[in-house]
RNA sequence: GGGCCUUUAGCUCAGCUGGUUAGAGCGCACGCUUGAUAAGCGUGAGGUCCCGUGUUCAAGUCACGGAAGGCCCA
């Protein structure tokens, strides 16, 4: 009651007043796009990342090493993939940071290889040989040095933590020497060897292609059926048939392939007389070839039985044996294999046993050379075209061809791509060994980057002998922990497949392949003998280290070899390798270059990193040259725990292309959202599949994101006037409801950290959404509020939420730090001086006890740890129960609110029977029940079944401050409770 | 064409070794509040669990076949 002495009109005006409502500087809006720059200007200012590596290396912490797979620097932008990938790394060094760990990060870039020299050469006027090789290798240099600076800009504006002061790039001097050093192990090893071997070839760009080059298009081929007699025997009647879909190499045919377990028949027709093919193709066959009087005169022949047959080559006057081999099936064509050791894989593999020639009569740039041979043709309109075109070439005065004229034609000169396959068909039919020609549409390999066809191409090249770990390499596999463990299949499937590692390529932009040629010593084939010596290679890596791999094309042999060694190897005699290595070879000895050169990241021993991280298709790539390269030298696998992650799609789950236009750039969602949108993105998804993502998907995180705001902003602003040091409760003097949210605050702690652990960050997203919306907005917020708002700002009660917020907000703004540092950083910035001091104070457990002052910065804080003296199980159950109970409550109030007889549940009261065994719960809690349920009465009675009746309060009038509803009696003249009316004394005698 | 993988409400995710009416949050609709206000609360409607065929007393879950999409390889 007021007593006289105060005056009526303050106390009225003190009944809004008084009111304890949140103040806090905390923007409802994060706006990002502005803001963070802000944030990550004020963690350069303190060298977060620097500082981090500090404070943990002054606990002794161990360290966690998550080696950076190196982006590709073809562009100064970065592709949504990227972006994915490094937040995913960004997110596990923060958290394992917060853990304690010392978490030395190198960002890495790859920066050798030919899509930047091609980007390169299509900007220099007059094209590639306008320019000199050091020439076109400093403007690569700087062509990727340039992407680097952009790439790296987009990286620092992600939030991502790093040594951006000392990235690692292929192209430098140190990282090349160990590369080449890491190149001549393996030689030494007895592991690198030089060899013949049917390769990919790209003749758009004249080089040898690894697989990754390569790209499938649809194609339209022609397509030839071809008869090759046989010359004699029991079969000199007959031909076999072979079918090929490049009919440019035919000349380079030198035998007939067939399957020795396939069942073969002899057919004929009037046409093209006795056919050889296998049975079980001949309806096939048949239908394709439309020979309609076709029928199968001889079945029952082995393949077998059909070996060393020699048949005549239809354009040559040389034989074509018959051979077998594995890879034959009856899947398509005849079972009778046109192979051409020269341009096909499993040509030249089985082409080797039999011991055949390689003929391979094209040349780096498609054309036929003079091993081509000479066919004959009678001229047509066709073939007279590209005569005329040809001989005007050699001569522009030459008099054009006339149809109808026949001549042997040399084939030296023509283009497989363009000319050769008329001419070649010409000559088949001339030969009367064309069965049949048609188009045929199928998918072809084609070079990612000049988009023509690719033929096989047999080429000298420097190869890397799995066969010499492979073994190794797969018990290695066995040591590392996947991530998914589906992983471990897939890299030990494709370690067990795959074939040797063609490691030269026929560009000028890549690390040289530290190898010699003494022309004075030819093989049998006229090929100088190579040099690979581990001497000269350790020599050469002392040149590289401090001028760089470009010294291999300024200096001559006699310079690159140590001087001990001239007499061994006389440098006049020798002439230095052209070729450069995989850029695979160049990041997969990264193990070497980085990890083991750096003091940070290694110890004495080479020892495995705890993590490599990226995307699917590195199975193939990075984690597989990593590996075979560091088994070959080290023994032992390069990383302990490998994890993937899948590939961004849009929102349809359809892959991104310029063409369909859904491409996300990760540039456009920073400059409309933000990064910490984006980074929250990657932590709502299950990264290890397919992800979805576009404007949709962005709409939902960014609600999410303000939720979490706002979360955290409704606990800011109630702190504004709590001191910790003064004002906390002991946990005894709690609310049940205080310790219920705490206990639940333990629970998402200890959920957290394990799904931290497990880098199972979907959980993270799942399980905060929950507690900030449900456990805390909807529930614990919307109860407290009465007491924050109404019981004055001293009283016990309202200290009570505020200790229990605090606590909260301790961790949530920890939680955050991974994965939305930027989020983390503005909470902490606007907490209440007093609130920031107990932070820092020991007590809080927020920082490390060795942080000093500038290093007492929430990114360096401390992950939460589960309290147990907040846990509290069996108030946990009983509340469970409670909140049962409050869920009808809340349907039935919902009644009263949907036929107007209620507006805030406040004008209500509820009648709860419980069952016997809960009564005494009930009666106990009722109070704590009343607020719980937000009512201002409750009656609980016993009943055989739970039931709740929501009803208009009679009798009761509002209390004017805090809005419940009280019998008549207990308000005083100014409709204000006892509550508020102490309240509200307290608040004058205050001012 | 081959290997591996994915497919559960509009979105993001749970659904362990097969067991009642398939869950959560968000979004949406309707209502309330105006003392978290470009906020907050309540209630509600949303699902042929990609399709088909099997196994089983019982299938989102197991088997086989297929579709769509993805990565890798040819």
């Amino acid at each position: 009651m007021p007593t006289e002495n105060i005056n009526a009109e303050a106390y009225k005006k003190a009944i809004k007043e008084s009111i304890d409502l949140p103040k806090t500087e905390f923007p409802m809006r994060g706006n990002g796009p502005q803001r963070e720059p802000e944030f990550q200007s004020k963690w350069n200012g303190i060298d977060v990342y620097n500082e981090g590596i500090k404070l943990r290396k002054a606990e002794g912490a161990d360290r966690f090493i998550l080696h950076d797979g190196p982006p590709y620097l073809s562009s100064d932008r970065i592709h949504i993939g990227t972006a994915l990938n490094k937040i995913l790394k960004d997110i596990i060094t923060r958290y394992k940071l917060q853990k304690g760990y010392q978490v030395p990060y190198i960002p890495g870039y790859d920066s050798h290889g030919l899509p930047i020299e091609t980007a390169v050469v299509k900007k220099i006027k007059g094209g590639r040989n306008a320019v000199s090789v050091p020439e076109l290798r400093e403007k690569c240099k700087e062509f990727a040095l340039k992407n680097l600076k952009g790439q790296e800009e987009k990286f620092k504006r992600l939030g991502i933590l790093a040594d951006w002061e000392n990235p690692y790039v292929t192209l430098k001097p140190d990282y090349e020497a160990e590369q080449i050093k890491l190149f001549g192990e393996m030689a030494a090893k007895g592991y690198i060897y030089r060899g013949l071997k049917s390769v990919h070839w790209s003749y758009g760009s004249q080089t040898a292609l690894a697989d990754a080059e390569i790209e499938y298009q649809d194609h339209v081929s022609d397509s030839i059926y071809v008869k090759f007699k046989v010359k004699e025997g029991e079969y000199s009647d007959s031909s076999f048939v072979i079918w090929t879909t490049t009919p440019w190499t035919i000349p380079a045919n030198l035998a007939i392939c067939l399957n020795k377990d396939v069942e073969y028949c002899v057919t004929e027709s009037i046409d093209f007389g006795k056919l050889i093919i296998a049975k079980d193709l001949f309806e096939t066959f048949k239908n394709e070839t439309e020979l309609e009087d076709l029928k199968i005169i001889k079945d029952g022949i082995k393949g077998s039985e059909l070996e060393g047959i020699k048949t005549q080559h239809p354009l040559f006057d040389r034989e074509s044996p018959i051979i077998l081999g594995d890879h034959v099936t009856i899947d398509s064509g005849t079972g009778c294999v046109h192979t051409a050791p020269g341009h096909g894989q499993e040509d030249f593999e089985v082409g080797k046993q039999y011991g055949l020639d390689v003929l391979c009569p094209v040349d780096t740039r498609g054309f036929y050379t003079k091993e081509a041979g000479t066919v004959k043709i009678t001229v047509n309109e066709t073939s007279k075209k590209i005569l005329d075109k040809k001989s005007k070439k050699a001569d522009p005065e030459a008099l054009e061809w006339e149809v109808g004229t026949q001549l042997g034609l040399e084939l030296q000169g023509l283009h497989i791509a363009d000319n050769a396959n008329p001419i070649v068909l010409d000559a088949l039919r001339e030969a009367k060994s064309l069965i049949k020609h048609k188009k045929y549409h199928h998918s072809y390999p084609f070079c990612w980057r000049s988009k023509t066809p690719l033929l096989f191409r047999a080429t000298e090249q420097w190869f890397a002998s799995v066969d010499g770990f492979r073994e190794k390499a797969l018990s290695e596999i066995d040591e590392v922990k996947w991530f998914p463990d589906r992983a471990k299949n897939r890299i030990q499937t494709m370690v067990e497949g795959r074939g040797d590692w063609c490691i030269s390529r026929q560009r000028t932009w890549g690390v040289p392949i530290p190898a010699f040629y003494d022309k004075t010593k030819l093989d049998e084939y006229g090929n100088p003998e190579a040099i690979l010596d581990l001497e000269i290679i350790k020599y050469v890596a002392e040149i590289f280290k401090t001028e760089g791999s470009s010294a291999w094309y300024a200096k001559e042999a006699k310079d690159l070899i140590p001087e001990s060694l001239h007499s061994k190897y006389n440098p006049e005699n020798l002439v230095k390798e052209t070729d450069t290595m995989d850029v695979w070879f160049d990041s997969g000895s990264s193990h070497r270059s980085v990890v083991n050169l750096r003091s940070e990241l290694n110890s004495v021993e080479f020892e495995p990193v705890d993590m490599y991280l990226e995307g699917s298709d590195q199975h193939r790539g990075w984690f597989q040259s990593s590996l075979l390269t560091s088994v070959a030298v080290n023994g032992i696998r390069p990383y302990n725990n490998v994890l993937t992650h899948g590939f961004v799609m849009d929102e349809q789950g359809r892959k991104m292309s310029k063409s369909l236009g859904n491409v996300v750039d990760p540039q456009d969602v920073i400059k409309d959202n933000g990064a910490d949108i984006l980074r929250l993105w990657v932590a709502s998804v299950d990264y290890t599949v397919d992800i979805k993502v576009g404007k949709n998907i962005f709409k939902q995180l960014s609600d999410i994101y303000r939720n979490f705001r706002n979360t955290s902003r409704f606990i800011l602003g109630n702190l504004s006037d709590f001191n910790p040091e003064a004002d906390a409760l002991s946990y005894d003097e709690l609310w049940d409801l205080d310790k219920l949210i705490l206990h639940r605050l333990q629970g998402l702690t200890e959920k957290l950290t394990e799904a931290f652990d497990n880098y199972d960050f979907s959980k993270f997203y799942q399980l905060i959404q929950n507690f900030c919306s449900v456990d805390l907005s909807s529930f614990y917020f919307d109860i407290c509020k009465d007491r924050l708002y109404t019981h004055g700002k001293t009283s016990k009660s309202r200290r009570a939420v505020q200790t229990v917020t605090l606590e909260i907000l301790a961790n949530l703004n920890r939680f955050f730090v991974p994965i939305l540092p930027h989020l983390a950083e503005d909470i902490y910035s606007h907490t209440a001086e007093d609130i920031a001091k107990y932070l820092k104070s020991k007590k809080s457990g927020f920082f490390s006890d060795k942080a000093t002052e500038e290093q007492k910065t929430i990114q360096l804080s401390n992950w939460p740890l589960v309290k147990p003296e907040f846990q509290n199980q069996e108030l946990s159950d009983n509340w469970d129960y409670v909140l049962s109970v409050r869920d009808l409550a809340n349907k039935s109030l919902e009644e009263l609110r949907n036929n107007k007889t209620i507006a805030k549940s406040l004008e209500a009261k509820l009648k709860i029977s419980v069952p016997e065994a809960k009564l005494e719960l009930f009666n106990r809690l009722k109070e704590e029940i009343k607020a719980a349920f937000i009512v201002s009465e409750v009656e609980i009675d016993s009943g055989l079944e739970l039931k709740v009746d929501a009803l208009l309060l009679s009798g009761y009038k509002k209390c004017e401050r805090c809005w419940k509803h009280f019998p008549e009696g207990e308000l005083n003249s100014d409709h204000i409770c006892n509550t508020c009316d102490t309240a509200i004394e307290e608040y004058l005698s205050s001012q």
